[in-house]
DNA sequence: AGGATCTCGTTGCACTTGCAATGAAAGCGC
DNA sequence: GCGCTTTCATTGCAAGTGCAACGAGATCCT
């Protein structure tokens, strides 16, 4: 007369606290979400638009593919978001004369001016962060620069 | 007959690849796919189930909210995680008889052999990690420690 | 008791995402 | 030059997601 099999047997003990993709997962929502509210409020811009504006910042005229390669995003979603940006007015596109295949997408003057305004946002945001943390903050880059520049 | 205004032209320096959240989304992003591709290939699970499926294996019988506020789901989520994991008989549902609006979850025996095979794999996946990244894990994890203590 | 309020879980809707297929252009081999 | 393969970007479709609203049940207050 035994009771029913105990949740626990047989399974190994597994804590997802422990896990460290879950944490990674957390921790990048985390971070994410208070700047994204933000930009999403008030620039009304999801990440992935984000993303492909502060490339373009940066970089100046790329081809979708450019951004996919460096910013850790599928070629559709930098396609899609683009088609987006260009909808809002805030970058263009052209075609490359020297290989038609490939587009240049560059800030328009509106979308320059609003990154002139968001960037110093983003940069705050970083600052706060690193502030928070204390000397954590070197610690977490130390193991996030070596997970990252593993050979992919 | 001045040149276009330069790209950078009043824009801030700014690099993604500095920018701890986009930094954390990249590496969460790597360390949960190999694992996942794994678990979807093999056993047809996505991440939010797998998230129930182990909250379950570790805790036995929970509601909804439970695993909401222990996993970093949202209640949909974890409901329509649930509904799946229903249809393909890995979980089981019961009515809390002493608050009928909770909702009991545990796993079914289908559901427990499954994760009796798939959490060695998560703990192997996990092993790996902390092997490739050497000392620099612990930097990680201390890292991680400070920005998920927080008081949210 | 009974009306207002809160909690739990689910779901309709619109939007986003991922995959795979497409079309257009370039490069390659003969 | 002309087919074959590759690269680049986009898109149709199906599945997934986020939000807000909902209904059922519990709790609170008088």
């Amino acid at each position: 007369m035994d009771d029913e099999v105990p949740p626990e047997f047989e399974l190994p003990e597994f804590d997802l606290y422990g896990f460290t993709p879950y944490r990674l997962a957390v921790a990048a929502k985390r971070t994410s979400e208070e700047l994204a509210r933000l930009y999403r409020a008030r620039f009304g811009i999801t990440i992935p638009e984000w993303r492909v504006l502060v490339h373009l910042a940066h970089s100046g005229k790329v081809s979708v593919r450019d951004i996919e390669a460096r910013v850790a995003m599928e070629k559709y979603e930098v396609s899609r978001a683009a088609k987006r940006l260009r909808e809002s007015g805030l970058i263009e596109r052209k075609e490359n004369p020297e290989d038609r295949r490939l587009v240049v997408l560059s800030l328009t003057p509106k979308g320059r001016e609003m990154m002139a305004e968001l960037l110093p946002l983003a940069k705050a945001h970083q600052a706060r962060l690193e502030a928070r943390l204390g000397e954590a903050f070197a610690e977490l880059e130390a193991g996030l620069e070596a997970l990252l520049t593993e050979t992919k």
